[in-house]
RNA sequence: CGGGGCGUAGCGCAGCCUGGUAGCGCACCUGCCUUGGGCGCAGGGGGUCGGGCGUUCAAAUCGCCCCGCCCCGACCA
């Protein structure tokens, strides 16, 4: 394509409410403009970029014996309330009336829309397995969009759903999405990790993201740089640090002290001179509308993820502070386990075994020491914490857990029988019994691959995209286009490109050089042909966008050497 | 939703405090010049100053209300 004849808008200076780097970039390069918060139009170059990851991600489905199909983006509320996710969902949903005032929304995923194909469809074992997919726009009401194409409320999606006769069949079926996701990621460019995942409002027990580090990431993954073990940090389990201080040997009775003004765990832990992992963490949360008391370790993080969990909670919030003064007569300074009868109490597992530990004494201004979990006060142990950076591996032993910054581009689940259950799927096995199939669902956003990899591939000059994913293969830039050999020589060279398949644009303006060479670098396409002064000795120049590093050849061969260099 | 910031030409910004002709750089158009990293010279077009109400002889500027966008937090496949 001749560049003089394109669309490609691109900005000096990025604006000002752009913050991370792909954003920036995306804007300045000209593939997006927003339209409003979290929403955006994909010019030109944005497009061919998806069109590229998505042809990747539908080659690999493809080769797992998944047919695409193409869901509506608008449903009747009726199915989202068989499965219960109407209300679930809560504002997370765009949701609508039609003229009919007939509840509608706009589907923020399509297990439902899915499975109620398939529980129409669906007879006989023999149909099973299937695997079905769509790439398609899903919309979610984000509370707060941010970082470009990272977080939108209008966005693109591969979504494919597996049912299976048995939990086997899901490990199957699941096992080749893994191995699908890993080409894909691989093929786009990316240095991806996959994690142990929690699986949040999808249901199901088992789920592995996939992610790319960066610093404009969401999310944390802890990993073991020992045996490789990676989670989110929602779900990562480790072994704490040990206490900075062995606790007091024996038998010792709780015992109050004042404490005026020192309500923080770093503020007592001044006032005692002990570290914070003497004293227990006292955390008032309201499970489903009622309340549970939570112990940590002073310097421990409740991990809301895990507690949820572990409590089968559908909501969970912390209390307010007229509820804890009702609840305990103390404020949230001064608060502890001892005496509390009213209510759930709940401890995380490192504080199993700990004996004469500080906590709040349930009065203002006044502590207990000497307080020993299990003795001092019932309750049940139980993974609460979040794991930390230093932590020690729980899977191998050795290793010190690391913690990364992390984009989630790609997210795969067990989902079980929560939707086949729920919509009423059943097929009749092999001896003729109504059975349940099992489902799985796999995830890949198409915007946030383009995102991740500008993130991963960038310099001060711009985007420096794989060829995969990049708009074009190869720019062929003459630098002065007044020079009638320089131009003739610019269009042989393209027309050899586009010959071998490559997908080329020629800068056929007349600007000056300098323009032309900032605007190939700022989009991002991964090779230069530039035609200049050496074409007198029938040579030009191959320029690697990353590196910047080039090369002089000569003009019959040029578009081979792309070509070559391309497919390396 | 809580906290913070911003809204003046396509982009980046100044002007606002202390009310009085709306400015700068880039981009854009015309001409000349130039052609290996956003070149130079000359001329030119483009703005309901986010919106409304109010104060005032007079509002981009002061007051009130509303809207939008960004960042932090809560939240989240």
């Amino acid at each position: 394509m001749l560049w003089s004849k394109l669309f490609i808008p691109t900005l000096r200076e990025p604006p000002a409410e752009a913050e991370v780097v792909s954003h920036k970039l995306l804007l300045r390069a000209g593939y997006i403009r927003q339209v409003a918060s979290g929403v955006y139009s994909h010019l030109f170059l944005s497009q061919r970029a998806l069109l590229k990851i998505s042809k990747i991600v539908r080659e690999e489905m493809d080769a797992i014996g998944a047919q695409e199909m193409l869901l509506p983006a608008l449903n009747p509320a009726e199915l989202w309330q068989e499965s219960g996710r109407w209300d679930v969902m809560g504002d997370d949903m765009f949701r609508l009336k039609d003229r009919w005032e007939r509840d509608l929304c706009l589907a923020m995923t399509h297990e439902e829309v899915m499975t109620s194909i398939a529980r129409g469809e669906l007879r006989s074992y023999k149909q099973l397995p299937q695997i079905w997919y769509q790439i398609q726009t899903k919309f979610r009401d984000e509370m707060r969009p941010k970082s470009g194409l990272m977080r939108v409320r209008q966005f693109i999606m591969k979504d494919s759903y597996s049912f299976d006769l048995a939990p086997e069949g899901l490990d199957i079926s699941y096992q080749k999405h893994y191995d699908a996701y890993c080409k894909i990621f691989s093929r786009c460019g990316l240095s991806y990790l996959a994690v142990q995942a929690h699986s949040g409002a999808m249901g199901g027990n088992e789920s592995t993201e996939f992610m790319v580090a960066s610093a404009a990431g969401e999310d944390f993954v802890a990993v073991c740089p020992e045996c490789g073990y990676a989670a989110n940090l929602e779900k990562a389990v480790s072994t704490a640090k040990p206490a900075a201080l062995p606790d007091p040997e024996g038998n010792l009775v709780p015992e109050e002290f004042h404490t005026p003004g020192y309500k923080t765990i770093a503020e007592i832990s001044g006032f005692t001179k002990l570290p914070e992992t003497s004293q227990i963490k006292s955390l008032v949360m309201v499970v489903d509308g009622k309340p549970v008391l939570v112990l940590v370790r002073g310097d421990h993080q409740l991990s809301a993820t895990k507690f949820s969990s572990v409590m089968q909670a559908r909501e969970i919030r912390p209390a307010q502070p007229a509820e804890i003064r009702e609840w305990f007569g103390a404020e949230a300074g001064s608060l502890g386990p001892i005496g509390v009868t009213n209510m759930t109490v709940i401890a995380d597992s490192a504080l199993e075994g700990r004996r004469n530990m500080i906590a709040g004494a349930n009065k203002d201004d006044y502590h207990l020491r000497n307080v020993t979990p299990g003795r001092d006060f019932q309750t049940r142990f139980a993974d609460l914490r979040q794991s930390e950076a230093g932590d020690t591996c729980r899977n191998c032993g050795k290793g010190i857990l690391e913690l990364k910054k992390t984009i989630e581009v790609g997210h795969i689940f067990k989902l079980g029988y929560k939707y086949s259950e729920s919509m009423g799927l059943r097929v009749l096995n092999a001896a003729g019994e109504e059975v349940t199939p099992i489902m799985g669902c796999y995830g890949i956003g198409i915007e946030r691959i383009l995102s991740a990899a500008i993130e991963e591939h960038n310099d001060k000059d711009g985007m420096a995209l794989p060829v995969s994913i990049a708009p074009f293969t190869v720019v062929v830039t003459p630098v002065n286009i007044a020079d009638a050999a320089q131009k003739q020589a610019a269009q042989e060279i393209y027309d050899s490109c586009l010959a071998l398949g490559l997908d080329a644009l020629l800068d056929d303006r007349d600007e000056r050089p300098g323009v032309k060479f900032k605007d190939a670098d700022l989009i991002g396409i991964p090779y230069r042909i530039t035609v200049g002064k050496k074409l007198t000795d029938g040579l030009v120049e191959l320029v690697q966008r990353r590196g910047k590093t080039s090369s002089d050849v000569p003009v019959a061969e040029a578009a081979l050497a792309v070509k070559k260099a391309a497919s390396a």
